[in-house]
DNA sequence: AAAAACTCTGTAAACGTTTACGGCGTTTGG
DNA sequence: CCAAACGCCGTAAACGTTTACAGAGTTTTT
């Protein structure tokens, strides 16, 4: 493979250093004649800048790392979807991680911060750890965590508001007359189960409603799993009359099992699901569902690491989202849901290029 | 923020030259005791390789660019899911570039290969033009191409073949004794559009089908048009009993119609969709539709890009990846969908964590 | 015992940029 | 007409590595 040319080859042919074909080709003020000569030669020679031996010198990579758990998340994708495109507006390079979730891994990516190849990092833990505190508290770059972090920790960060996101929720419920309100939940082991049960309860309370065991049903965070937990609930309480899911695809098997009984949705029982995924508007009745904001905060990230990228030392800032209620047809009923979001019938899709780019 | 240390601090602490700091980093033959006492200020400092030098000298930068046109395309993301994982498992980061379809975009970052920011590129073009071809040729780094190529360009090529997936739909609704099976499609001036409906009309000859215009609407890729197209073929021609949508989205649209129309799928009219995103299965009743193996397609390409790194001057080659038929509700009905899948009722989810990675 | 071979290490150059510094030629001011 | 000021430009060093080469010291061979 051919070498490229290089400012040497450049200033050769122009006939002046390498010097002044740097300037030229950053715009530093030069005289005329020697603008032209040089940017000649470099057009005929076809020749590019280096970038990494730019970034050695002026230690910019103007690249930018997004760690995440799994890149076929619908969560994570919806942050990426908004991080793309405000990094590559600010002229930066996006380098993905993928940790599969494994806590090493991502300790890994935060050491790897030393290596230099990275501006920053905007990284979302499945969970925080000592580990995960000590390595970064070390990192040799700004970082920018996306999920809740110990009181006090000196880093950028942005949060979710799933408590709240639960109440929009229940209150809505409770607003369509619903009074036996079921939860759906994944294990309680994990930060988001403890948390949405926690703020369910409370939801509960604080509308003065009694809080009934027997409406709780724990499984874990996938459909088929969220099915089984549905019908042991339907088999328990017989007159459940709403149901809470801890995300969208414990809710599509809501309604999968709901459908099979017989039940009709949202007449016999409503349900709502969590993180307003594309699922929830493909589904049939379309599903109601909790935002938690997962493209805000992608966005609101990404926007703080630039902020700190060009203003090495203000304190760090705390950003929290606020959750978003999508009312649609599996708690209002199709007209419903229909009117609050004001669009003609059918015109749900979200965006989707799908199949634009195969190979035919 | 403190200055890192390099192997000129290593080499002091130490008490040895650079070049035995590298040696020994490199794990390059050398005396235990000199090992010892590099290992040793190593790791007193916390040492870590700075990857751009590293890359400047070396001419490796051990990252790999996947330029797709949009990363909310669930096509995209099935080809970006399966690449990560094979790159990261051979050392190299990925760098991702959204090109938002844009011809000039995807030039751009061809050209900008030229900057040797990465070893090498995966890119999927909307379409390709006589722009792309010659940039294409003239890139300085390797490139494979997902999608098609003209014949004789001499560059890695992973292609789909969608007149396949298509035949195999229609013979599949030719065999549930369906003869009037219509077509929604996209823009016939797309590649993916052309070419699925130029497959459409050999599939129906190859059975001895009469080609009837009629039973061919045009709209775009998206959910609502897809719908109202679905709404002027049924209203031109009322005994249509089977459709092919070009796409998923499509489809979805299809179900809304026909649901309001009162005709059941897929008692009345089967459905058939197109890409077998995560939609189909979400759908209600779960959608047949055909994949043109998006995963398949990045998993080859990442593998042909890895293969020409190491290997740099073999013949360019050509891979094409098979089609597949999944089978649900949309044609075969519930009970046939789940024989033939021989799942239990209701395990129908893909893969989900969605809301593991959120704060709360 | 001298030569040859071998092992280990240090010096220095190179990768392709950016940039501080100083020199030279021209303009300006007194 | 000389000095000061200024505009351009070239030389060289630096960024943090890798690596060719040669020198020093040790071991083997003859």
């Amino acid at each position: 493979m051919a070498q490229g040319p290089t400012i040497n080859t450049i200033a050769e042919r122009a006939g002046v250093s390498i010097a002044s074909v740097s300037r030229v080709l950053n715009g530093l003020p030069t005289r005329q004649e020697t603008v032209r000569k040089v940017m000649a030669a470099a057009d005929e020679l076809g020749y590019v800048r280096n970038a990494v031996a730019r970034s050695l010198k002026s230690r910019r990579t103007h690249q930018v790392a997004f760690a995440m758990a799994d890149v076929g998340n619908p969560a994570y994708l919806a942050m990426l979807r908004e991080i793309q495109p405000v990094l590559k507006a600010a002229g930066y390079r996006l380098v993905l991680h993928s940790t599969d979730a494994v806590a090493a891994d991502e300790i890994e990516v935060l050491h790897s911060l030393g290596e230099r190849y990275v501006d920053g990092l905007i990284m979302s833990p499945l969970r925080v750890t000592e580990a995960h505190l000590e390595t970064l508290s070390a990192a040799r770059a700004p970082v920018v965590i996306i999920g809740s972090v110990p009181e006090g920790t000196r880093v950028d960060n942005v949060r979710a508001d799933s408590r709240t996101g639960v109440k929009l929720a229940i209150d809505h419920l409770y607003g369509l007359g619903r009074r036996r309100i079921g939860m759906i939940n994944g294990p309680l082991d994990t930060v988001p189960g403890a948390s949405r049960g926690a703020a369910y309860r409370e939801a509960l309370e604080e509308l003065g409603l009694p809080y009934d065991e027997d409406l709780v049903q724990i499984g874990d965070f996938y459909r088929a799993e969220g099915g089984r937990a549905v019908a042991a609930l339907l088999e328990r309480v017989p007159d459940v009359d709403a149901l809470m899911c801890a995300n969208d695809l414990i809710a599509l098997g809501a309604l999968d099992v709901l459908r099979a009984a017989g039940r009709r949705v949202p007449e016999d029982v409503a349900v709502v699901g969590m993180d307003d995924t594309d699922l929830a508007a493909a589904s049939w009745p379309s599903l109601t569902s909790v935002s938690l904001g997962s493209a805000e905060r992608g966005k609101a990230a990404a926007e703080l690491l630039l902020d700190r990228l060009q203003n090495g030392d203000r304190e760090p800032r705390l950003v929290t989202v606020p959750p978003r209620l999508s009312v649609r047809a599996s708690t209002a009923g199709e007209q419903a849901a229909r009117t609050a979001r004001n669009v003609p019938p059918g015109a749900d899709a979200g965006r989707d290029a799908a199949g634009k780019g195969d190979g035919a």
